[in-house]
DNA sequence: TTGTAGGCGTTATCAG
DNA sequence: CTGATAACGCCTACAA
């Protein structure tokens, strides 16, 4: 690939003048810039972003930090980000962290080594001071999406909050007894079950993880075998409300009747169930856009503000499974 | 963030030292190889990659370019390659195109711009000649991922195979009317309708763009309101499947029953649906495995070898919307 | 075993 | 308006 210092030699130039005419730089003389430009563009001349880079400039690159591309929630966040970023000359370089904690901290290195500005990050820790620190030492800066983490930038929805929105809806829609399946200590869960509480629901609430399909059904079938009331489901994710839906369609559960469903995130495929999926929506490309304008407004302001903790609201979807 | 240099101020020794030792190269003084790790370790020191690929070696970049990470298929196979590049120590920039050659092309330059060593694309365009001439005359090596492009390295399932695999399977189910959604001109739709030909059903295949939903479940609705064979629907993929399945649904068009529907991708929503999504499967793994090793292959041996064309095995997924 | 010198492709500074 | 020159962080000779 053509260097500058090539163009130059062709164009009998010094190197430093081919920089100023492929920069748009003024003061050059127009026969020059003519003929430098004839020859970067015969030759196909790309600038070397590296380079570039090493002179204490902008590498252009974002470092982004999933959980799980394969999600279309984070699919979504993922090309929404590059959407964004893409205004402003970024790229981005993608890392699936796979819930594995200590990828996650792996690919910070990494995203390091290559200079990145800046790194948005899904983090898989809910509640990690730890995380925060690793953070917060870091020359780099972090803005977490999806996630609140004191003190750092973020931006996300109220998970407490929207976990109690699920209850109150679930309640209105005359469920007696609830079901939320995920992690017990997440905050959605803390918001469902404390709305429910307030409700007069407080001893009719469950929590089972999600994690092995086989045990879940199982849960499932000795839950739905007795006798009881109409049970409101709440998941911790879409994908596993979709499982959820599978699961009670074998075992002969109808819904919404018998038992409501919903989800989280709003994955786009939802709406094309059957029956359609109610979910929790999450304002994706605000997020996306909110989170790539304060990295890069934290660029320039490394130290100086105090940390923007931004909450998006987040909106329920109802559809036939509630 | 420290530098070689620096540590190599404050541990009173070379900077060629430092790089030495943090190189994990032989000949250092024990003594020396201490000072410098811990000075290294106390100021958590990172290798700046983009200086060291100044020198001509590798970026240990991959660029990776596609239609659209939102839908699944993409996704999974981003992730796949983000995975399997990690094994090689490479990370990804991924460039969403969004079905646009316009914003293909631009990010192939992005791309070279960060002189990333290699390039794994999904191209938009089925048949382009065009693609493969300017990618021919690229620097960098690319390898083509799900469609086969004449003369370049590329992996990918047969199309035609596949529509002929989707159109003998139809026939076999009873269909007696067959409708392609999608693009005239894909291989997909090629296969299907010389397959239906051979199986005596050549005048019985229509084909209707997919794009726009409101003309396509009008199209539907008229197609289905004249008393007709049952008719076997092929879409260019599942998330056009889904919209379909969809529309049927509000018309009332039992399936499999009056009609049945193949997808393509085995999106992994598919199987949650209901009906179960019928499907082509493409080997995302395998294909991602494939054309890694085929683009570090490529990378030490930049024009000697001719291209490869590898075609990998489809795969149909018989569930109940067929 | 260690240090010095040069260069990778740019940009910035300063002199002419 | 243009060209030297130094610098960015690192590596690879080569010299001591």
């Amino acid at each position: 690939m053509i260097t500058m210092t090539e163009i130059a030699r062709l164009a009998h130039v010094s190197q430093p003048t081919v920089s100023r005419v492929l920069n748009g730089k003024p003061n050059v003389a127009p026969e020059i810039r003519e003929r430098v430009l004839a020859c970067a563009r015969e030759h196909d001349y790309q600038f070397n972003v590296l380079a570039k880079s090493l002179q204490g400039s902008r590498t252009q690159l974002l470092g982004v930090l999933v959980s799980d591309v394969s999600n279309s929630f984070f699919a979504d966040l993922s090309k929404q980000i590059e959407a964004e970023a893409r205004k402003y000359g970024y790229s981005m370089i993608l890392f699936n962290s796979d819930y594995n904690v200590q990828r996650e901290r792996e690919y910070l290195t990494v995203a390091r080594q290559y200079r990145v500005d800046g790194v948005l990050a899904a983090p898989v820790q809910e509640r990690g001071a730890e995380w925060r620190e690793s953070v917060q030492k870091l020359d780099i800066p972090v803005v977490a999406v999806t996630q609140r983490v004191e003190g750092v930038d973020c931006v996300y929805v109220d998970h407490m909050e929207a976990g109690a929105m699920v209850a109150k809806h679930m309640a209105e829609r005359g469920y007696g007894r609830f079901l939320y399946i995920g992690e017990e200590q997440s905050a959605k869960y803390a918001g469902f079950r404390s709305a429910l509480a307030d409700l007069g629901h407080g001893d009719r609430v469950e929590c089972t993880a999600s994690s092995d399909s086989r045990q879940l059904s199982a849960f499932l079938e000795t839950w739905f075998r007795r006798p009881s009331y109409r049970t409101g489901i709440f998941t911790e994710n879409d994908l596993c409300a979709l499982r959820v839906l599978s699961i009670l369609r074998e075992l002969g559960v109808p819904v919404p009747r018998r038992a409501g469903v919903m989800g989280f995130d709003n994955i786009s495929v939802g709406r094309y169930l059957n029956p359609g999926l109610s979910s929790v929506s999450q304002p994706i490309g605000l997020m996306a856009e909110q989170a790539v304008s304060r990295l890069l407004h934290r660029m320039d302001h490394p130290m100086g503000e105090p940390a923007l903790e931004l909450a998006l609201p987040a909106e329920l979807v109802v559809r036939e499974s509630t």
